[in-house]
RNA sequence: GCCCCCGUAGCCCAACUGGCAGAGGCAGCCGACUUAAAAUCGGCACAGCGCGGGUUCGAACCCCGCCGGGGGCACCA
């Protein structure tokens, strides 16, 4: 061992430099959005907010990292930006870890946040700390609280019995977008279903705006995320056709996307869950009951294992009843199925098994009549097989056949002649569907917002009065948490006793939670007016940040999340609070941190510790290494990337800062010119790069202007040189960006203060002007030779030029010339006959 | 089954959206400095763009068909 010839301080070392400025930045608070009379214009980055389970890991890492960029942009090129943070806190996270160890949810959340916060700070993330929010607290559930109460008095909160997904586990209810793969999303229990009565919001009243709206989209939130949440929505566009029953008085009403295939309807399915159902069997004998009630428990207890099981055979039992076709008076089976859903459509379909190929199935498997009405061709224009007898469907669109006046019609001709003629006779009507649901938010659970409605014998539901908001959670100690199919506070009788507001009679408060995606619904909104006790937001601050700007966040919440927080946007509009639809204008979806291959976890053994990444490297090379790995949307697989490449790049541009060898202020302009071009190219380029999210792009360019300061200052121009120090200030800019630590201890060597708030340099454009440009010469599209021409040479020149050259010449030979194709200044392709 | 996205050096990734396949990095090799090593500085090599057709003067890029990988939805009538 011997010394280091240099001392510390002329030597990169990260341990040092985030000592030195985590307190500068804790103190200057450099990212204060709301401070008086700033007339800068704004702008709202946001990245999603963390559930505070444990400390932060390396999937917030990344995100955090990459939102910086874009907050720390904006401030840079002149914005006042808005860049929050907070906790999504309620969840059944901390409720279980309450459970396991016996602790206080309360107390495990605000220790957790307390450590997230921390690392957050050491992370140096832009964060504006006086906006901190957590869902959690009631100064902020309060507000979910009155925002249920507006939706409830609009009719968009309801509560209804239904059959919903059930967990056994978690014991308690589930929204359809939590249950994946027929399991519950947190516990991977199978989930099975159970008739209960719960609150819903009223989304598909949405249905249609959500849908359409993600047009205005396009463009600024990835293809993938409209694609799925298009998907979700569902829309299907077909008719309604009643069916008139035997036996019973009201007709059914079924939905079909085909009403074209009407004549080929050969019996008839209803869910065999529905109400429906149970009464048609209601009227059937003896047996029949039997043997329908026995198909329905084997359905309930068993369907959403079965239903994971593709090709699954279909089951039913027939009802012993008819319907009656309302085109040809044709007498219809009527048969109970699982294979149809009893809350999509009217939960009864005619079907038509010639033409759909779960009918068919069906009528395979139960001996029923196909009928082919549609002539299916293939691509060679000849018919396609029997339906009836290759068990294939023909689901094509076809000419219409044995259907009446129907005959010979292409389909969309036949749909609109068969939709006219049934509402003609009053018996069908042009309708649409959709595949999305109501959001079901009621959990049984402890760690949530109480549903503040008091039900009430005489009065029915009714709303806590806001001057009584919030309804407080009760302490969770001497509640028993454990999931037992109940809200653990309806044994906070203390709690739940209260009086009507309406008729001050004895009643009780409803003890179920609202699901915490709530919380997450509008919390965008609530950054603007954190502190605010007379409402959930400033209308006003409304009006001058939201909608968001740029949401930074991982694609798991693509669905979920995202349609319910467009969701209440437009409730919220329409309750007059905010002016615009949309509250995400523009999504960046990054990908996860793997390694080796995989999602990380302690059970697979890949587990990679952001603490100890950032002990070993530092914050920044960790940041680095995250925007530099590839795109944003991108997997990071860690095992790829190079934290200790990051570290050693850092210190490469840290020591040119160190080098230069000029005051503070000089003029560039005497600077030298070959570097002044890379640093103006690389400062404009990279302000595009930026804006469209090429992070790594920007550290590759950031990478070579530092290439090329090195190789000044060593043998070129010299320490000395203005356009030194110029390119030294560009890189702690651009670098701040990315290593914030690296970036303000050079700005700080450089002569300066707070490189965050440094202002974007301006681009010299006469700098970016190229003195000569290389132009390749094609013949027949291969390179044969190049030339050196000013960027501004005109077409005609350059074609003799280029035709003059040896290289062509030698290519073209004897041969004619065809075509010369002339792409001035780059590029003349000369064409031989 | 349906719908999306992606295949470029050993690896992570660029390529002005149709014009010289290579910017940057990792790993590798060589050299300088060093007694030696580390650090640093300089240099080098490596793919013909998953495969097959088509359009074009010209295709990594556009079109069609395959192959491979990833993701979403999945009995929604």
């Amino acid at each position: 061992m011997t010394e280091t010839p240099e001392t510390d301080a002329a030597r990169y070392d990260f341990r040092t430099i985030e000592d030195r400025w985590l307190p500068v930045w804790e103190e200057r608070q450099p990212f204060r959005s709301g401070k008086e009379g700033d007339s800068r214009p704004t702008k709202y980055v946001l990245d999603m907010f963390p559930y505070p389970s444990g400390d932060l890991h390396m999937g917030h890492a990344e995100a955090y990292a990459l939102g910086d960029v874009i907050a720390r942009h904006w401030v840079q090129k002149g914005f006042n930006v808005l860049h929050p943070i907070g906790w999504d806190s309620f969840g059944l996270p901390a409720e279980n870890a309450a459970i396991k160890r016996g602790v206080d949810p309360a107390g495990w959340t605000e220790d957790n946040i307390a450590q997230q916060l921390s690392s957050m700070k050491r992370y140096a993330c832009s964060f504006d700390w006086d906006r901190v929010l957590m869902t959690h607290r009631p100064d902020y559930y309060h507000w979910n609280q009155w925002i249920f109460t507006r939706l409830f008095e609009r009719g968009l909160a309801y509560r209804k019995p239904s059959q919903v997904n059930w967990c056994p586990f978690d014991q308690t209810v589930l929204a359809n977008e939590q249950v994946v793969d027929g399991r519950c999303e947190r516990c991977d229990t199978l989930v099975t279903k159970k008739k209960l009565t719960q609150w819903y919001f009223k989304v598909t009243d949405y249905a249609d705006e959500l849908l359409d709206d993600l047009e205005t989209l396009r463009g600024a939130w990835p293809d993938k995320v409209l694609a799925m949440q298009r998907n979700w929505i569902g829309r299907s566009r077909g008719a309604d056709v009643e069916f008139a029953i035997e036996g019973r008085d009201e007709p059914i009403a079924i939905y079909t996307t085909r009403p074209d295939t009407l004549h080929g309807a050969t019996f008839m399915v209803v869910a065999a869950d529905s109400d429906l159902a149970a009464e048609l069997a209601e009227g059937a004998d003896d047996a029949t009951r039997a043997e329908f009630a026995a198909y329905v428990e084997s359905v309930k207890t068993a369907s959403d294992i079965d239903r994971l099981a593709t090709d699954r055979p279909k089951t039913g039992v027939f009802l012993q009843r008819y319907g009656i076709n309302p085109v040809n008076g044709e007498r219809l089976p009527i048969w109970a199925s699982d294979y149809v859903l009893a809350d999509y459509g009217h939960g009864a379909i005619m079907a038509v098994p010639a033409h759909d190929q779960r009918d068919l199935d069906f009528a395979r498997a139960m001996d029923l009549p196909v009928r082919v009405v549609l002539d299916c061709r293939d691509d060679a224009g000849e018919p396609l097989a029997d339906p009836a007898e290759s068990g294939v469907a023909t689901t094509g669109d076809g000419v219409l056949i044995n259907s009446g006046s129907l005959d010979g019609l292409a389909k969309a001709e036949a749909i609109a002649a068969i939709t006219a003629e049934l509402d003609a006779a009053g018996s069908g009507h042009a309708s649409v569907n959709y595949r999305l649901r109501d959001w079901l938010i009621s959990r049984q659970r402890y760690w949530g917002t109480p549903i503040p409605i008091i039900h009430c014998d005489a009065c029915g539901e009714v709303p806590v009065p806001d001057d009584q908001l919030p309804v407080t959670l009760p302490p969770a100690e001497g509640l028993d948490l454990k999931p037992k199919g109940q809200s653990p506070l309806a044994a906070a009788t203390d709690w739940v006793t209260t009086t009507c507001p309406r008729c001050g009679g004895a009643a009780l408060r409803d003890t179920d939670t609202m699901d915490t995606f709530v919380d997450s619904s509008w919390y965008f909104l609530r950054y603007l007016s954190v502190g605010k006790t007379d409402g959930p937001f400033d209308v006003e601050e409304a009006k001058r940040w939201a909608p968001v700007d740029q949401y930074v966040g991982g694609v798991t919440h693509a669905i979920l999340h995202l349609l319910y927080a467009r969701f209440f946007t437009k409730a919220l509009r329409d309750m007059g609070m905010i002016d615009f639809g949309e509250p995400f204008s523009a999504l960046l979806n990054q990908g996860m941190v793997l390694m080796d291959g995989s999602a990380m976890s302690k059970s697979r053994g890949n587990l990679v510790r952001l603490s100890e990444q950032l002990d070993e490297y530092g914050v920044d090379a960790v940041r680095l290494t995250m925007a530099f790995a590839g795109p944003p949307e991108d997997d990071i697989d860690w095992a790829d990337v190079s934290p200790a490449g990051s570290a050693k790049f850092l210190a490469r541009a840290w020591r040119l800062a160190r080098d230069v060898d000029s005051a503070p202020g000089t003029d560039p302009a005497t600077g030298d010119v070959a570097l002044r071009a890379v640093t103006h190219r690389t400062l404009h380029e990279a302000q595009e790069l930026i804006e469209s999210f090429r992070f790594n792009v920007v550290v590759a360019r950031t990478m070579e202007l530092v290439n090329a300061t090195r190789k000044a200052i060593d043998s070129g121009a010299g320490a000395a040189d203005p356009a030194v120090r110029e390119a030294a200030e560009a890189v702690a800019i651009l670098l701040s960006l990315f290593a914030p630590y690296c970036a303000e201890d050079m700005w700080s060597m450089l002569g300066h203060e707070d490189v965050a708030l440094a202002t974007y340099p301006a681009v010299d454009e006469s700098l970016l002007v190229e003195e000569t440009v290389t132009c390749i010469v094609q013949v027949m599209g291969k390179v044969r030779d190049r030339l050196e021409v000013p960027p501004g040479i005109g077409q005609d020149e350059l074609r003799e030029l280029a035709l003059a050259t040896e290289g062509a010449r030698r290519a073209i030979g004897d041969s004619a010339i065809r075509t010369v194709i002339v792409k001035a200044p780059r590029l003349v392709n000369v064409v031989t006959a």
